[in-house]
RNA sequence: GGGCGGAUACCAAAGCGGCCAAAUGGACCAGACUGUAAAUCUGGCGGCUCAGCCUUCGCAGGUUCGAAUCCUGCUCCGCCCA
């Protein structure tokens, strides 16, 4: 196995992180694994708690990357067994806990996600579930025995909560402690995860140095903000960007990136020099396209990106419609005298949530019929052809049936 | 185990017998302005073919002409004492 130069494999490795314990210790690691030929043991956690996932994830992943193009050993660990358990990192909530099903299910459809970043074929994959199923209560109470109360409370969110009263589920103190006994049962050179996971991370370094091995380098990646420009890329809160997204979704979203936000995703998504980075930012319209093209390329391909952006500019400059119009044939159920109410074909078009939604989107005047606004809330549609817009972006073909 | 406090719409938080579909802020949606975003301003933000009606204020009962507001029980949460 050839490595390229220490120096060189820590420029790739620094870039974006935001902790790393220590730098020293990891290019001694480099350099022994040169020496000896020994691709380092890379180990990243994945919780198969949400069904898919989105560019938030991909920040640590591409991490794990930049190691497997190094060469080294990259371990996925899949949290069959902490997913169980919920991880309390950065939430101001307990999780409920997954069943064992949900958590296979999850896992699967992760794990085709995962291959979007990584080489799929050239990864060791484990699962915690192998040693954690096994063990009993008894090896659990064991383990616990080994952190205080008050080094758990160390932690940032545990701190957080514990000040403002919020609930903190005994569970959650396990959670650590299982994340961390992992990398013993691994034997890991190294640890990613996100910022929120440092406290877990160095977790893992205490338990391995009791068990004799010796600690494991921590490399903390930033959380990426979603397109609130605020919280925490997550599904839950709708500010994401998935992976598995067609490509004119991704484009139309990232195009919503805030401006403020755009040198961090390049830095965290896309291979661009970080020098090039700050000049391409200073047209943040122009840097936005691009942002789009090059993420949207990698999950669809350079022609699907293409694709996406001739699209989003028919929709978005031009004022065109978006070309996978959904068509909505109405049941004549619906209609009345002949008719549909304007605001009840918007709601089964799918363009607003009730009735009661559409009337007030035609009242405020966000309603087109055929581009043209129709402001009256009784307004009625009569057999025919019609398309509707909710805004810019939503839009169908609805087909009120004749009498 | 005992004492105290709390549970209101997506979140936070007012309301404490009628004027409450429920103040306010945030989030969100739509409009204006921008080929992105941000900022600002405007409207909306339970449902219903809607000047009216219906279902909501942890859950279940009860008192009252009338309850988010009072009473009883239950569930959950926090704090303090043991």
């Amino acid at each position: 196995m050839n490595f390229p130069p220490v120096e060189e494999q820590l420029a790739v490795l620094r870039r974006g992180t935001v902790d790393l314990v220590d730098e020293s210790d990891l290019r001694q690691r480099l350099e022994a694994s040169r020496r000896e030929g020994r691709p380092l043991r890379v180990k990243f956690g994945i919780d198969p708690s949400s069904p898919d996932i989105h560019l938030g994830h991909t920040v640590p992943l591409r991490k794990l990357r930049d190691f497997q193009r190094l060469g080294h050993r990259v371990i996925v660990l899949w949290g069959t067994a902490t997913a169980m358990v919920g991880d309390p990192s950065g939430r101001n909530k307990t999780r409920p806990p997954l069943t064992r099903e949900q958590v296979e299910a999850n896992k699967r459809t992760y794990r085709e996600q995962v291959g979007a970043v990584l080489d799929i074929g050239n990864i060791e994959e484990r699962e915690n579930g192998e040693w954690f199923h096994r063990q009993s209560f008894m090896d659990c109470i064991a383990l616990a025995s080994r952190y205080t109360v008050a080094r758990m409370l160390e932690r940032d969110d545990f701190q957080k909560r514990h000040r403002e009263r919020q609930p903190i589920a005994v569970h959650e103190f396990l959670y650590p402690l299982l994340q961390g006994w992992d990398s013993v049962e691994l034997r890991c050179d190294v640890e990613i995860g996100g910022s929120d996971q440092l406290f877990n991370l160095l977790v893992g370094r205490d338990l391995q140095s009791q068990e004799g091995q010796k600690p494991q380098v921590c490399l903390t990646m930033p959380l990426l903000e979603g397109l609130d420009g605020s919280q925490k890329m997550s599904k839950s809160l709708g500010n994401y960007v998935g992976i598995a997204e067609p490509a004119p979704v991704q484009f139309g979203k990232l195009m919503r990136v805030p401006n403020d936000l755009l040198g961090k995703y390049f830095l965290l998504l896309t291979d661009e020099p970080a020098e090039r980075v700050e000049a391409l930012c200073r047209n943040p319209l122009e840097a936005k396209f691009a942002l789009a093209a090059a993420v949207v390329a990698g999950y669809h391909g350079a022609a699907g990106a293409e694709a996406a952006r001739a699209e989003y500019d028919r929709v978005h400059r031009d004022g065109g419609l978006p070309s996978d119009l959904p068509t909505v044939a109405v049941d004549a159920g619906l209609m009345r005298d002949g008719t549909l109410w304007l605001p009840a074909a918007l709601a089964v078009a799918g363009l607003c949530s009730s009735n009661s939604d559409g009337r007030r989107l035609v009242q405020g005047g966000g309603v087109r019929v055929d581009g043209t606004v129709v402001n009256d809330p009784k307004a009625q549609l009569g057999p025919g052809s019609y398309v509707l817009q909710v805004g810019k972006a939503k839009a169908a073909r609805v087909v009120v049936p004749g009498g």
